[in-house]
DNA sequence: CTAATATATGAATGATTGCTCAGGTATTTG
DNA sequence: CAAATACCTGAGCAATCATTCATATATTAG
């Protein structure tokens, strides 16, 4: 019984998976844990519109707290708690100019994401 | 009163807004709604661990449901469900062979938002 | 036709997430 | 120094999401 797999579910596959060295071949190539994670809140930080919307303006160049809570219309302590989940996953950065805080994108990577996932979702 | 922007919160950003024409540029490349909306969904499709893995996987070559249930280790219907979410928004493709569905990445989008995503995560 | 296999899907449920509220920190002004 | 402004952050609540369970559909075998 080296060809088994075990599946989670009630409902399983049967006893036996199709094509094991596929199967083991896509193990092989997998990224670690920690990586498929942080790749994953990468992406979670753009799946929200609002957010979205947010880091499309930055794409424009950069804006201040107060500028982008007129421009989501939502309030600045909303916008903060966004801003700090992008600027964890280094999607923007920020400046200081006085009390005032610029926010723009970390780097290319993330104007490329907004491309790419653009081009595919208007296709 | 032509500069103000209006803010949803009672710790609205006092009465102005910084930098209004910037807002307003912001505001005029703005794209609209529905499309936001889909992006956001599409970057929310790759938002997840599991569903993640699963696409990494799919960039391999094709791959039945039995296939990622086992080399997901979770059940054919949790995976069924997943590929019908990634289904909706055109990022994976199948291909019928008798019982068995084969899935693949719907077009090069797909691999290029893991490269670039991967890529950023990695720095 | 019936039985078996592979996959899909609706409903329910526990875990995440976005927002608000109520504070707290950093910077400038007087 | 104290007051004001711009922004940050922890806790709590409502909405969303991933999974499971039960059932339904599609294809092949007999």
């Amino acid at each position: 019984m080296e060809n088994q797999q075990e599946t989670a579910g009630p409902d399983l596959c049967g006893v036996r998976c199709i094509h094991t060295e596929r199967v083991a071949r896509a193990g092989e190539e997998a990224l670690e844990a920690a990586t498929l994670d942080r790749l994953a809140r990468t992406f979670g930080a753009l799946s929200d519109p609002t957010r979205l919307k947010l880091v499309m303006a930055l794409s424009g160049g950069e804006m201040c707290v107060c500028d982008l809570a007129a421009f989501l219309k939502v309030s600045p302590s909303a916008v903060s708690h966004q801003l700090a989940r992008l600027r964890d996953l280094c999607l923007v950065k920020r400046r200081r100019q006085g009390q005032v805080l610029y926010y723009s994108l970390d780097d290319e990577h993330v104007a490329g994401l907004l491309e790419l996932g653009l081009a595919h979702a208007l296709e």
